[in-house]
DNA sequence: CGATTTTGACCTGCGC
DNA sequence: GCGCAGGTCAAAATCG
């Protein structure tokens, strides 16, 4: 999380097809939990936890995996959003996720343990901040993601996660596997 | 030299 | 049908 002011976070929930109905928390836990929520690997629900450190338990982010219903509508899943989201050439499929969140940073982008390639940048109507649009860089993973400044106060970074990643978190393996290699080292002698 | 960013053009949906 | 806005493409430029 280079650059990001975590003793202010606030998570943002995408709230149906309308941005500016953005539920925000002050809650260091929310936030980050959510770029958790975009990998639905087959690792095991632990290593959906980007930047070790930080993350929290599995268990309390499996209640967030449901989407819709239970997150009492901060997950996006409705059929008016997709119908949104149907512009331009790239298909969403129903099962596509969107979760926005915000961060205080001065960083465009937070470090949240993917790697992102930019493909487009856009200026929106009523604010003066570009809005730029990434895609993860792992070639079977198409998920996306939109960063913009907010108008009223450009010191926040509202960060839309498109989609849910099909690999793990870089970062992650990159801390994980000397521990991993260090285990089966160890698995092997005591097998010795 | 491959990966990434930049940026103008193009495409699509929506409102009028 | 037209214009606008948002999203994506792709060639060129830049970076490591």
């Amino acid at each position: 999380m280079e650059g990001v002011d975590n003793t202010n976070p606030m998570l943002t929930l995408e709230e149906g097809e309308n941005n500016n109905h953005f539920s925000s928390f002050n809650d260091k836990t929310l936030m980050m939990m959510a770029p958790s929520l975009m990998f639905s690997g087959d690792v095991g629900p632990s290593s959906s936890s980007c930047s070790p450190a930080s993350f929290h338990p599995s268990a309390q982010l499996e209640n967030f995996r449901g989407g819709g219903g239970e997150m009492g509508g901060l997950v996006s899943n409705n059929s008016d959003h997709n119908k949104n989201c149907n512009k331009g050439k790239g298909k969403r499929t129903s099962a596509m996720q969107r979760i926005a969140f915000q961060t205080r940073s001065d960083d465009d982008v937070l470090d949240d343990g993917y790697r992102w390639r930019k493909y487009g940048q856009k200026s929106v109507k009523n604010n003066a901040h570009p809005r730029s649009y990434y895609r993860c860089t792992y070639h079977t993973c198409n998920v996306k993601k939109q960063v913009q400044r907010l108008a009223k106060d450009p010191h926040v970074v509202v960060t839309t996660y498109e989609g849910v990643h099909n690999h793990p978190c870089e970062k992650l393996m990159e801390t994980l596997s000397p521990l991993l290699r260090q285990l089966q080292f160890l698995s092997r002698v005591s097998d010795l």
